[in-house]
DNA sequence: CCAATTTAGATGCATTTGCATCTACCGCAG
DNA sequence: CTGCGGTAGATGCAAATGCATCTAAATTGG
């Protein structure tokens, strides 16, 4: 019954996210002690990041904190932080008084192409030599079916 | 040569890396909400967790930074916090003076494997919907073998 | 054996974070 | 229109974090 390889699914559920974390505070300590992250912290460059992503240029404060881990407050001051630098733009959102657009600035923009050409150096010189690109891939599938999985669904309270 | 699908080895490593990424972000971001860490923080359990699979019981603190995402100084405060609670103790390292050793407590044993009921119940619950067993078979294959692919490599300068 | 370097961990201090709360606005029921 | 919950962000404040630095002990080179 204490059989190490008699795996129930609770088990085995937990070790995979074990897995998945522990690797991730590993590439996550390489990453950020590297010299790509001396002008900005991670969290904030992610910011950037996103806002560099979107399509249409604008992003609300609350949708770029599903992005993050930081409660709302923090982001909120994160990104008070980086107006302040003059890396972002904010707006009142025009279809919601209590909204707030994002955007980058120039210099934000420029900033997220500086860091993240040698952010994305740094990530292939540490997956490169450890995954083939066959199990990048199936890496990449998993983890975005684990997250879709669970993303669309807004933190529903029990409705009672 | 810019197509979307001719993926180069360095994006595939960073698009890689960002699923990997957000699919922990959004993992974490429901597992630390949820009740089972209304006692103690992610990071706290985490230490717990940690001394808690030590075969010998007792750990190196400078071990246990491996594991974590925190600074060595942070790291150093939230053990002093937890011997403070009674959860941990520590003592000199019997063969290096500078060193010292942790290990649970009762007390601490007996919170580390409360939290850690919720906690793997929980963590089931979100992979279980998410990914067949033979996918996170997988995805716990490929994560280790990355961290694995770091891991060893404690930050050794070039002796020259 | 001793001086110089390195390593483990602790500490002062400024910054960042989160919790609780507050304000302003939305949406809806009457 | 008005009042009532609910949502988006901001803010006071205490706690946690990281950087730089410090101390002590181990290691190395002579």
């Amino acid at each position: 019954m204490a059989g190490k390889s008699a795996e129930s699914p609770v088990r085995l559920a937990a070790e995979t996210w074990e897995s998945l974390f522990r690797a991730q505070v590993a590439v996550m300590r390489k990453l950020q002690s590297g010299p790509a992250f001396r002008k900005l912290a991670v969290n904030e460059y992610d910011v950037l990041f996103t806002l560099s992503r979107c399509p249409s240029g604008w992003l609300r404060l609350n949708e770029l904190n599903d992005n993050v881990l930081l409660s709302q407050s923090s982001l909120s001051r994160l990104v008070e932080r980086l107006e302040k630098r003059g890396l972002i733009a904010r707006m009142p959102a025009p279809e919601d008084g209590r909204g707030v657009l994002l955007k980058l600035t120039d210099e934000g923009r420029e900033l997220q192409k500086e860091i993240g050409r040698e952010h994305v150096r740094d990530i292939s010189e540490l997956m490169g030599p450890a995954l083939t690109q066959a199990e990048q891939k199936e890496l990449m599938r998993l983890t975005t079916k684990l997250r879709s999985s669970l993303g669309p669904r807004p933190p529903r309270q029990d409705p009672r």
